[in-house]
Formats: structure tokens, C-alpha cells, sequence
DNA sequence: TGAACCATTACGGGGCGTAACCGTTA
DNA sequence: GTAACGGTTACGCCCCGTAATGGTTC
């Protein structure tokens, strides 16, 4: 049975290092205006960076993630901006169903080591 | 190791008995105009029905099929035209990859097969 | 005060057909 | 002659930003 959960499908991240970007630093990492990025923001439900009482934007390493898997999906491969929503989300099922299929190979490598072990058991 | 291919991917196909189908007729299958179809051919490079000496196109079943699925790419799912293109040959990969997949896991059945056999014969 | 943020709106380019027109074949 | 095919072109809608404007915070 599984156990562990991975988060970080490895995806490469440069130095995301600090805690919260705001939309002028993210645009400048992604390399997309600010103005295409709030309006995204009015077409992707998951972009929905937080604010702080003053109204501005901070964004988390994962929403800049995020923007750069839509980045990639929209200008690379074309697709419409609600295509690539849908992808997204089907990507990450997708994602998770390959771990659940390698966690099942995982227990049946240990069965078949398992049997391993009483074979040798049983020759000794 | 595999040794059987498989063309049809669980696809449902109504009644497409007959060879060949005109524009006509295949407009009327899928429900988009004639003028589409022949915008879809100057986009898509994967529908290129056949011509007859007088230069009527002909489409096969197979033909009708690729069209079904441009047809769902595009009106239901919302991609690019470009987009559907691509999405299509990844798809067939993928069912191809899927396919080697379950091929190797019925080796691994055989096998296991094959040692429960060896087992028996040992304890009897 | 200037730089960076905010929201809103109006405009423009490109993708995607499609209506219109005319010519040809059965 | 009319119905179904062919090709070409010009128009129109919609998606996707984006430039412009004006206001607020640091």
C-alpha cells in the first residue's frame, strides 16, 4: 500500500526562493506583461494569487508555476485559454494516476522478494 | 513478448458500412457544414480524402473517424485547430505507450502463471 | 515626486469559419 | 434544369490580450 505523496512533479524551478513575488517581479521571471497576467487572473480560477490589505497582489513559487505551465500550454502549444485549464487539471490526474500505478509495481516487487526469500528458505 | 496489434481504439462508429462518402454525406454524419470541412482540409494535414478523376473528394471511414475526433477537440474541448492537430498524434502515442504497458504486464502474468505451475508441481 | 501597484474600458489582431459567388458535373 | 460538387474571396464573430486612462500606495 502507499505511502508517500510527492508534490513537486519535477518541474525546473530557478530560485524561487523567497516567500511572495509581486506581479512586477512575477512578470519579469515569466516574461509576460503585467496586464496579461491580471487578465488570466480573470480567466483562470487557479490563479488566484493573495492580497494584502493594501490590495497587492503576492504571489506563492507555486502560482508562478502555475503561470508558467499556462505560459508554455498557451504560447507553445496554442491552445485556448480554458483548454489549457482543462489540461491542467487533467495533467495532474494524470500525474497521480502514474504514481498510483508505480506504488502497485513497488508492492508487487516486494511480494516477488518476499517469495524470493521463502524460496531460498526452502532450498537451505 | 507482444505479438498482436490493434488498429480500432474502442471507438464508437455507427453504421459506416459503405467505402467511400462524399462531402455531402459526411456532413450530414458529423453535422458540420461542407464549407468547414474543406476549411479543415486546408488546415489539417491528416484529412486529405482521396478524388476521383473529376476531382470529387472521397472520404473513408477512416477519414470520418479523424474528423469526429477534430470535431471533439475543437467544439467541445476548445482547442486550437494547431492544437487538436498535435493532440492527436500525441494520443495515438499514448494509446500505443498504453498498449506496450499492458503488453508487459501480461508477460508478467504468464510468467507467474508459469511459476505457480513450478510451486504445484513441487508440492505434490 | 516618481515608481509600482490597482481597476476599468476600448480598441485591435488573429483564428475560425461561413456566406456569397461562379463554374462544372451527373 | 437542378442538385451536388469544386474553388475563391470577403466578411464577421470571438478570443486574447493590450494600450490608455485615472486613481492609490510607498
Amino acid at each position: 500500500m502507499p505511502q508517500k505523496r510527492r508534490d513537486n512533479h519535477n518541474i525546473q524551478m530557478q530560485e524561487l526562493d523567497k516567500k511572495y513575488y509581486k506581479i512586477g517581479d512575477v512578470a519579469l521571471i515569466v516574461g509576460i506583461p503585467e496586464s496579461t497576467l491580471r487578465y488570466w487572473e480573470t480567466q483562470f480560477t487557479i490563479i488566484r494569487p493573495k492580497r494584502n490589505a493594501k490590495n497587492i497582489r503576492f504571489y506563492t513559487p507555486n502560482d508562478i508555476e502555475m503561470i508558467r505551465k499556462i505560459h508554455y500550454l498557451v504560447k507553445e502549444k496554442g491552445l485556448k485559454l480554458d483548454a489549457a485549464q482543462a489540461q491542467l487539471r487533467a495533467n495532474r490526474d494524470g500525474v497521480d494516476k502514474r504514481f498510483e500505478v508505480v506504488d502497485r509495481l513497488k508492492d508487487i516487487k516486494a511480494q516477488l522478494q518476499q517469495l524470493q526469500q521463502a524460496l531460498d528458505n526452502l532450498s537451505t
